[in-house]
RNA sequence: GCGCCCGUAGCUCAGUUGGACAGAGCACAGGCCUCCGGAGCCUGGGGUCGAAGGUUCGAAUCCUUCCGGGCGUACCA
């Protein structure tokens, strides 16, 4: 009996009992208790019901235990327990007939369906194409990358897009920045002035010389030109490193695009035509605190351009026209207030409330023998991604980056990180799966076979393996729900020293051939749910470390 | 001032859409390799869940206020 048939039979023994009366079903039925006694599964039904059903909580567990104790197969025991809980012990054999599917295949355990083939399209990095990744842009790459992977496995129809920022007053800043450093490669110290804002970084020296190198002997263009240029360029190292990452995006959407069909002209036309802007000191503004904003927003300066909020609207709409059913855009802790002003551009455009998701992903705090590594993009210093992964490998990177919720600020120990020891969590899991592959290669190691028996699995360690094995598709719901990739990462933990604790005190290979058999079937159901946990936040899962 | 995020063990953090005596790692103290990988495991001490009210059968979790910290608050992107 799995977790869902619980649920409906549950739901059908209420609707008995209680009948109609209109009575909703509550919501949280079902959850898996922290403590081993309360069974594998339990339920508050009988205490959030009870006054509906005009009954003592005691009276209605009691009458929907006796529900069970008739007609579940897979259900042990069922017992009524503390103020009304409803404790389902699940008998072994449930966990043995799962443990066969995983290992049957183990790349589509976890797979689910709540997604019903919605299509929600995940925006993140989008980062300027002015200089190079840094590490705020390395962390909402390993969650955004994470959250497609997991909403795809759980039914949904998920794409990830990047949208590059090279229409704006930046990427020219950029090519004055990229001509000041050709001046002064080439000697014309006078007119090598890097401009007030600009990018002082190295990088911009490289560009500089890519220029020269690609177009020997000619004039400087103008700022815009050089910029955009230079911007392609320094985007194609950012997808770059991105691939290095081991993330790759399903589209790269630039601004310039939006522009085509003059569709932030066709923003503002419909924001005026809704009566929602007003001219005022030479400039067009938007109502915005008619739809939650402090204040009104500007969207067109005084000297005729638009501000970013209405390319970055139109956009947006283009991501419903598109057919996606929801969009969820991770955006850096500074992009605070624009995301307050785009919510509010897309609510007064005629979109509900709940297609944009807004996740700010707060900062990286790098931190070096106990000290803080300060950054500082636009001054050219500090840490970049590239940096970061040749230092500590993509691996250890990409769980860091995975270890807090990305509401909080991360503190990144790069010494704890690179040290290949216990006190690191990534070799503690990695370590797990291969010390598994180990056992499955030695020497007096078999395979199984579909049909071993595994009947023999009983002890309290294997047990305990088998509840973690159990508990992964329910981790991965709980990604979902949150839209928050954090809990696979303590998932995984969790798995890996239920594991190292079961190989501390039962030995696989043995004499008794069926029991080996078992415990060769649970250690590979074991590496399989490690492995597919890994793809999901891009970490590898050698087979030798 | 306003907005968002965060205050849980000495340190870093979990705590599943409120649930049954608050968990883990590190650090500290002690133990475990004839035997499938010791990059591992076990035992132990340690917490008025920032504070005070409120809602509830039940609060670390929800509401209010306060205290403390971080970030943001542009006719930049």
């Amino acid at each position: 009996m799995s977790f869902e048939s619980i649920d409906r039979l549950i739901t059908e023994t209420l609707t008995e009992l209680c009948l109609s009366q209109g009575i909703t079903r509550p919501k949280i039925v079902l959850e898996i208790p922290r403590q081993r006694e309360f069974g594998d599964l339990s339920s508050n039904v009988a205490m959030t019901a009870a006054a509906k059903c005009g009954m003592s909580p005691y009276a209605l567990a009691d009458k929907l235990a006796a529900a069970f104790t008739t007609s579940a197969d897979g259900v042990e025991k069922v017992e009524v327990a503390g103020p009304g809980f409803l404790n389902f012990h699940l008998a072994p054999d449930y966990f043995h007939r799962l443990l066969a599917e995983v290992v049957h295949s183990p790349g589509e355990y976890g797979d689910g369906d709540e997604g019903g083939g919605a299509r929600w399209l995940f925006e993140f990095v989008s980062a300027n194409p002015t200089g190079p990744l840094n590490v705020v842009s390395a962390r909402a790459a390993s969650i955004g990358d994470s959250l497609v992977k997991v909403f795809r496995k759980r039914g949904y129809q998920a794409e990830s897009e990047f949208y590059v920022n090279d229409g704006g007053g930046q990427v020219a800043l950029l090519g004055a920045s990229a001509k000041a450093r050709l001046n002064e490669i080439e000697g014309r110290t006078e007119v090598a002035v890097i401009p007030e804002g600009g990018y002082h970084g190295d990088y911009v020296i490289d560009m500089a010389n890519a220029w020269r190198t690609a177009h020997p002997g000619e004039e400087l263009p103008d700022d815009e030109l050089t910029g955009r240029w230079t911007a392609d360029l320094v985007r194609e190292g950012q997808e770059e490193t991105l691939r290095r990452f081991r993330v790759t995006f399903d589209r790269w959407f630039r601004e310039s695009e939006v522009y085509a069909d003059d569709r932030p002209d066709a923003v503002v036309r419909k924001l005026k035509d809704l009566g929602l802007a007003y001219e005022k000191d030479g400039a067009l503004f938007f109502t915005a605190s008619r739809f939650g904003d402090e204040k009104d927003r500007v969207l067109v300066t005084s000297d005729g351009r638009f501000t970013y909020v209405v390319p970055d609207l139109a956009y947006h709409l283009d991501k419903r026209t598109r057919g996606f059913d929801r969009a969820v855009d991770l955006l850096g802790p500074d992009h605070h207030g624009h995301s307050i002003q785009i919510q509010a551009g897309l609510k007064a455009l005629g979109l509900s409330e709940e297609f944009l998701q807004v996740m700010l992903v707060q900062q990286v705090n790098l931190k070096r023998g106990g000290q803080e590594v300060k950054m500082s993009k636009r001054a050219g210093v500090g840490i970049t991604l590239d940096e970061l992964v040749e230092e500590v490998g993509v691996d250890a990177a990409r769980f860091f980056f995975l270890m807090r919720k990305s509401s909080s600020p991360l503190d990144f120990d790069i010494d704890l990180a690179r040290r290949h020891s216990e006190d690191n969590p990534v070799y503690y899991i990695q370590y797990a799966n291969a010390r598994i592959r180990s056992i499955l290669r030695h020497p007096d190691a078999f395979e199984p076979g579909d049909d071993v028996d595994l009947t023999s699995l009983v002890e309290p360690e294997e047990m305990d393996l088998l509840r973690a094995v159990a508990r992964f598709p329910w981790t991965l719901s709980a990604v979902v729900r949150g839209i928050e990739p954090h809990p696979i990462t303590v998932y995984l933990t969790d798995l890996a020293r239920t594991f190292h604790l079961f190989y501390q005190r039962r030995r696989v290979i043995g004499d008794d051939r069926r029991l080996t058999a078992a415990r060769l079937t649970l250690c590979r159901g074991v590496a399989g749910v490690l492995a597919e946990g890994l793809r999901l936040i891009g970490v590898e899962a050698p087979d030798r470390m």
